[in-house]
DNA sequence: ACTTGACACGAACATGTGTTCGTCCCTATA
DNA sequence: TATAGGGACGAACACATGTTCGTGTCAAGT
């Protein structure tokens, strides 16, 4: 396949950053304006070039119809969960409430392939302290949970144990009338308690590290 | 602040998706059409009012011209970031010699306020193995990296050893003629070695981790 | 030289779309 | 009952924008 040519390869990119900017597609005129071009006829020459090489989509008579493909058709496979607190071994875990829109005062974005096909009841909690380093999770993670009150046997999930007041992230194995909590580092021994002790938070989903 | 008025929100409402779904804002004339709205004024009315309360920005005389706030104002601040291969102990690291657009089997998509404020130059590996456990890191895990080939003392950074052909992912520190490799686990020992014999790949700026 | 194809021009043309205006229908309030 | 304000109508109006068409240029083949 030939090349594209400079001037195709500068309305691709204008688009392109026109988009970062301005949240909807330019039009024809946007475009010739910026690139120079004495005809918006050049532009839409141009434009059905880059079609044809399924670079663009264009909707026909459709003002600013230009859809930029390739690159993160983006919004559509991304999320935005709400960190609505922290998590600490030594506090319950805030209770996802009124997880609106906005009114979380932190948002994490993310792929929707990272954190599988539940876009719903997700909701994110900034850990504190190394209570959970035996589940690879450091101080300052943020973990993406969801939000449930059961799980299957094998599943991490977030637990509040009612007794000792203490909140950790454990694999659940449901033992007859008895849970085992398995701490993720297999070096470490499991903790057994009684089922009504333990009141499941949410189901571990992802963990996110930012380093500074 | 007076509530807003059924329609009001069923505009809102519509303008969230309608985005969702086509990647360009709708016109005035959409929402009538979808809302079964007799006039183009009553839209235009009931969006000023949308304006006022800055729920939305309108863009005067520009078609399309509707922004919403709020919720993720969306693609500016996500940043698709290419997995362009493996990590693990005894592998060198890929090059990301052409991590041009799209060429990369997979895409990680992330704020842009976990990665930090550098769009450029990122690329990611999935990691394979244990060899990084005492990093925090697990099998599957998947590492952002900034590429670059100098670092400041104390970061993490990716570093492949030429004698023992292999790669690891550690605290950097030059020390004299020599170069300190600290392990993130506390509990293990440095690694000492000459300062010609690492060669930095990238810095660690991201960790992911999905559970299945 | 002749043809062909990729590109570029410029000028209309036809809609798409935002804006404005006068009017009307309610409901709450004085 | 009179009045004011939120909200809705419908019809123009004006310009923003996509589309089309006849021409021109230039380099590569033939």
């Amino acid at each position: 396949m030939k090349a594209l040519s400079r001037r195709q390869q500068a309305i691709y990119d204008f688009i392109a950053r026109f988009l970062d900017d301005n949240d909807y597609p330019p039009t024809i005129r946007d475009i010739q304006r910026e690139l120079g071009i004495s005809s918006t006829s050049v532009v839409d020459y141009n434009l059905k070039v880059l079609e044809e090489r399924a670079m663009i989509r264009r909707n026909r008579n459709i003002s600013r119809g230009i859809e930029v493909l390739g690159r993160h058709t983006s919004r559509r496979n991304v999320i935005s969960i709400p960190v609505i607190g922290q998590i600490a071994a030594g506090l319950p875990i805030p209770v996802p409430d009124d997880l609106a829109l906005g009114d979380a005062t932190d948002m994490v974005e993310i792929g929707s392939d990272i954190v599988g096909n539940a876009p719903r009841d997700l909701f994110a909690l900034r850990v504190k302290g190394h209570s959970m380093v035996d589940a690879l999770i450091n101080d300052g993670d943020i973990v993406l949970l969801h939000a449930q009150e059961t799980c299957e046997n094998g599943e991490t999930v977030a637990v509040w144990l009612k007794e000792q007041k203490e909140t950790t992230l454990k694999r659940f194995y449901l033992e007859g009338d008895r849970v085992r909590l398995q701490p993720a580092n297999v070096t470490m021994d499991p903790i057994y308690t009684t089922a009504d002790n333990v009141a499941i938070q949410g189901k571990l989903v992802s963990v996110v590290r930012s380093i500074v």
